[in-house]
RNA sequence: UGCCUGAUAGUAUAAGGGUAGUACAACUGAUUUUGGUUCAGUAUGUCUUGGUUCGAAUCCAGGUCGGGCAA
């Protein structure tokens, strides 16, 4: 029936992944489009906004899609797998003091496998999503990510994860457009409604964006374990009262309900004293970190000192480094200081436009000289 | 107890007779598939009572509360 293989789309019901699955249909794929129910939004709270990659409110204009253009769509319950490591991880994370970056996880470990198990079963060659980035394979025959030809919407930071299995099955087509292509697209296909949608945002398990809210409940004796701590300087003076630990991350300047005269940010976070530490701005410059948990994409492994553009956030417009081999991961030396690098994010290493690999921060330091 | 001194937004500080400004905090919005950052915008105050004055945060008197010195 099909001429170029069967591809099985990841859709949210969102613009950018209907768009990805009526392009691929309307280049004579056999598209089969699955929307994956994560987490159970009637019980978090109400929210009718687009919430990210994964919500389920969308999932009718995703079947009305597929029902429009004649191709199968099913709906793909993970929200066990979901719940037990991604929101476990997003919970023990912020309790051990760190930043976790739960769509990271989530892509790496839940979603791409969820799909491409289901891919398999319907013999599927490929998978599918509409994020804005690129997958190219190397001389060396490895595939690896590249950034999106829309540099304002590039995501492969997101992606540093999926290995090379996953990789080899995984396309990309909204890699080589322009967003405002892309909504152009949507009307031309005649989805206005879609076009005009806000951008996701948000963490998708916590729709009103109060994650220190999520803690708390998902934790209840949270708050007990975690009262009584103390803003302190760089010395160890008290400055005053914070609301525990895990409801700060580092870098943070708003919501310290504390008025030093100066802008203040979280310099530090220390989980066995239920300390948080205030500093300037400039304490929160560092130039070298580990990093762990690699997954190498480009090459195998890195040539010791190499460098490359190090992104440690998200929208980061990455600064230049070296890389070293590092007990248990690597060291990244950056040639200027960066800002507020939160332990728990992650690192993306970056050739040009090619993700070499990434990995999680472990730690931040300054290393003077 | 006597003398001196202070009281301005949530916090810290300006305005020394002409209708209250700044910083930080807070709130709202923009940006964003994480947290955060950044940017833009908004609101809030003269301890209390009386007096002088066209006009009082400002001058005068009493009160309340705080600080210092004396004892």
């Amino acid at each position: 029936m099909s001429r170029k293989g069967k591809v099985l789309v990841a859709m949210s019901g969102g613009i950018d992944s209907t768009v990805t699955a009526l392009m691929l249909h309307n280049e004579g794929y056999e598209v089969i489009g699955i929307t994956m129910k994560t987490w159970d939004y009637a019980s978090s709270g109400s929210s009718s906004k687009e919430t990210g990659c994964c919500n389920i409110d969308s999932f009718n204009d995703a079947r009305q899609a597929a029902v429009h253009h004649g191709f199968p769509h099913f709906i793909l319950d993970i929200r066990e797998e979901f719940g037990d490591f991604v929101i476990e991880n997003f919970v023990d994370e912020y309790i051990a003091g760190r930043t976790p970056n739960p769509c990271v996880m989530c892509n790496t470990h839940i979603k791409w496998r969820a799909l491409l198990k289901r891919a398999n079963a319907m013999d599927c060659e490929f998978i599918a999503t509409g994020h804005y980035a690129k997958i190219k394979q190397h001389t060396n025959d490895r595939y690896y990510i590249s950034k999106g030809l829309d540099e304002t919407k590039d995501q492969s930071y997101v992606l540093w994860g999926l290995d090379q299995e996953l990789l080899s099955r995984t396309m990309l087509p909204l890699g080589g457009y322009h967003k405002t292509e892309i909504r152009q697209m949507a009307m031309d296909l005649g989805y206005p409604e879609l076009a005009k949608k806000s951008e996701s945002y948000e963490i998708c398990f916590v729709p009103d964006n109060d994650y220190r809210g999520f803690l708390r409940n998902r934790v209840p004796d949270l708050e007990e374990r975690v009262a009584g701590g103390w803003f302190v300087d760089r010395t160890g003076k008290k400055l005053g009262p914070h609301k525990g630990y895990p409801f700060y991350t580092i870098g943070q300047r708003k919501g310290l309900e504390i008025a030093m005269g100066r802008p203040v940010y979280v310099t530090e976070i220390h989980p066995d004293t239920n300390t948080v530490v205030l500093g300037d701005e400039s304490d929160l410059e560092q130039n070298d970190m580990l990093v762990g948990k690699l997954n190498m994409i480009k090459y195998e492994c890195i040539t010791e000192g190499m460098e490359a553009v190090t992104r440690i956030r998200y929208k980061d417009k990455g600064t230049l480094s070296h890389l070293y081999n590092a007990e248990d991961g690597l060291r990244v030396r950056f040639y200027e200081n960066v800002k507020s690098i939160a332990p728990g994010q992650s690192a993306v290493f970056y050739e040009g436009d090619d993700v070499v690999g990434g990995g999680i921060i472990r730690r931040g330091e300054l290393v003077l000289g």
